[in-house]
DNA sequence: ATCCGATGTCAAT
DNA sequence: TTGACCTCGGATC
């Protein structure tokens, strides 16, 4: 489901898939018709994802559809055109039959205008995804900010694309109490936190899930049953509150942070801690 | 049959 | 800080 890897993702198959390819659309549900309409019989010439954004681009068409998961938004790639089960906002298909897409429960399905294209991409923060992105680009707000760390993560005019896996993952990766301020976190530990995030995604957007547990530390590894903490990947802390911290045994804790659920263990994440 | 949570975000208060 | 929104599936009755 959707954190940033899961948009690139879905953004590299549309373009494997349809790319220059006749495509039909439809909105079985409703809310998209009029688009739909618009969007029908034309030729593909793109799709890009940017954070957790992803914008479809068309033949003869200046505005572009902008796709939102949100928390429980789907975007199902099927192989021919199956019927329509439940609520389809968007179909999109290949003409020939081949491939479709269908798009269910958005926070966003809509068309932007160029100008809205850029409002949009102007207010996403550097995607660990963006090849052309660096840690530098969140540097200087991320180490100046007395904001705490767990919640920078979350905010994707920070850092985009970094959903609520990750940033449990990637805090309990690098030893780090989720309290710290970003103003405390130093410079070496930032970097290799962004470059964390980068082989992490990457390996999301390659696997379509998220694994996060170093090789050490796998079921087969520590003799663990793998099925005990099945989230469609393997990680050390998400959803893992009142278990024993599959490094020391510690209980991993939790509480909300930036309105979801953080999850970390107190034992191993101890840097940046303040005292007293 | 019904409840509840979920890898998200925004507006209203 | 809270509520609203979008939809599905797993747990519970």
């Amino acid at each position: 489901m959707p954190e940033g890897h899961t948009l690139h993702r879905l953004a590299g198959q549309i373009e494997t898939a349809l790319a220059g390819r006749r495509t039909l659309s439809s909105s079985p549900q409703g809310r998209f018709a009029d688009a739909a309409r618009i969007l029908d019989e034309r030729t593909l010439t793109g799709a890009t994802a940017r954070g957790k954004h992803v914008l479809v681009a068309f033949e003869g068409l200046a505005e572009q559809v902008h796709v939102h998961l949100g928390l429980f938004g789907r975007w199902d790639v099927h192989e021919g055109v199956p019927p329509v089960v439940g609520q389809v906002r968007w179909r999109l298909a290949a003409a020939d039959g081949s491939t479709s897409l269908d798009l269910r429960g958005p926070t966003a399905c809509e068309l932007l205008t160029p100008l809205e294209v850029d409002a949009l991409l102007s207010r996403i923060g550097p995607d660990p995804l963006d090849p052309t992105a660096t840690a530098l680009d969140a540097e200087a707000v991320v180490l100046g900010s007395r904001r705490s760390i767990d919640v920078l993560l979350m905010d994707q005019s920070v850092i985009g694309g970094v959903g609520n896996v990750y940033r449990a993952e990637v805090l309990f990766r690098h030893g780090v109490d989720p309290a710290t301020p970003g103003r405390q976190l130093g410079a070496d530990r930032w970097r290799a936190m962004w470059d964390d995030l980068v082989v992490l995604m990457r390996d999301g957007v390659r696997s379509g899930r998220i694994d996060t547990v170093r090789p050490e530390h796998t079921p087969e590894a520590m003799g663990r049953d793998p099925r005990a903490d099945d989230h469609g990947g393997e990680v050390y802390v998400y959803r893992r509150a009142g278990q024993p911290c599959l490094v020391c045994g510690t209980t991993v804790l939790t509480r909300v942070v930036a309105a979801r659920n953080l999850f970390w263990c107190p034992e191993c994440q101890s840097a940046g801690r303040v005292r007293g």
